[in-house]
DNA sequence: CGAGCCTTTGAGTTTCCTCAACCTGAGTGG
DNA sequence: CCACTCAGGTTGAGGAAACTCAAAGGCTCG
């Protein structure tokens, strides 16, 4: 269970330590939230199954996803800062999550010092992510920005054991557009170019990537 | 100098053993590099003076910036996961920076765990700020962009003592442009219609906010 | 089996980009 | 001291990319 709630890199007794402090789990339905934007921070979230957005709603009613995330991933970093959450997390699908107390993680870390390098490293590589987003967002175009969620979404299944070449989108066309700066229909007339173009092919939420280095020409090539 | 190099939040004890980390100093002249891509991480660093911009090249040259950095802004976290710098970080004017070294950071957060806990702080919010990047390159309109960005920039200077309502921008049009996913004439031109409604007056890059309610209107409102 | 949501596709519009010319100000050498 | 140079900035015209609006088709779930 450590494994799929905490990246490895620890002993096994550091690992059952760790147990200790991800006894709860909460299961999350289907378009339920996990937590709210501004609620306080009590724990964070590593997710044992199922799929997750982050999401951000402006005071005008826009909305934009900030992350998907997937099993063994951990959210709500982002409110550790103010210890309130800074985002909403929504199920995709129906799934279950593994709860860290932050009063546990406080206590554990300071006798279980690769715990808080662990969180160190988690957070980094959260910041790192985010910032290939801001790379995508800020200056590829879209057909670049939708090859490079294919790859993306393909790499990090096959992290986890899944098929590199063929998954199910467990969001919508619009979510999938507010996630890269897109409109749902530009969204869905990308996939459509795709699968004419014989790089992919797509059947409602159903992706099957027949050409990936032609995927990943469309966002390395220069114009 | 604890209060330049790293947020506050400490005892004056902790202020003291955290000298020891931040005995070493850099200077970056204007145009230099503090560090690159690629390189492996030994330090993280905490600005002094002088302003920083972290920016990321893709292998077809296109450029995009992912940050501007103020005096007491620290640099280099986005490094710590793979333990080599994600981005580069260039001065865009003379600048001193206080050099944390990781190995000193590891044994000293044993010793004082409040400052494991600054780091974590520290790292949350800057991803909290790139998820406001997110939904600034998300979902944001060109003018709606460039008034966030004033009013960022105007909000983080107040907060280190400048004016809020006039400064003096150290980056260009362009880094400007890359910054927020926009080409440099669309900037100049944004700048000048801003102007021209009475919003900034803007001479070069010494900018003036006049009418601060009208450049947030900009973004808050909805269309 | 029907309702509602998601998706696809088309037509027309808007926004921002591209290309190009010109301007400005700071630094340089005659 | 002044003309020159050059990078950075402004402004205009035209075009491309993505958006908006609209209509129709397909899934899913009750």
């Amino acid at each position: 269970m450590g494994q799929l709630c905490l990246p490895v890199g620890m002993s096994q007794q550091d690992l059952a330590k760790m147990d200790t402090l991800v006894q709860e789990r909460v299961r999350v339905h289907k378009g339920e939230t996990l937590y709210r934007m501004g609620e306080p921070l009590n724990a964070v979230y590593a997710i044992r199954f199922g799929t997750l957005k982050t999401h951000v709603t402006m005071e005008d009613g826009r909305t934009q996803i900030t992350g998907f995330h997937l099993p063994g991933e951990v959210i709500g970093l982002d409110g550790l800062s103010e210890m309130q959450h800074a985002s909403d997390a929504t199920a995709l699908e129906d799934a279950e999550v593994c709860v860290v107390r932050y009063d546990d993680l406080q206590s554990l870390s300071s006798i279980l010092p690769s715990l808080q390098g662990q969180f160190l490293r988690l957070m980094s590589k959260e910041i790192s992510q985010d910032q290939v987003m801001l790379i995508t967002l800020g200056s590829m175009r879209a057909e670049e920005r939708l090859a490079a969620f294919l790859v993306n979404m393909s790499e990090r299944l096959s992290a986890r054991g899944y098929s590199s070449t063929e998954f199910v989108l467990r969001m919508s066309r619009e979510e999938i557009g507010s996630y890269l700066g897109l409109k749902l229909e530009t969204v869905s007339r990308l996939f459509s170019r795709f699968a004419e173009a014989g790089l992919i092919q797509i059947r409602q939420r159903h992706v099957k990537l027949v050409d990936m280095a032609g995927i990943k020409q469309v966002y390395s090539r220069s114009c």
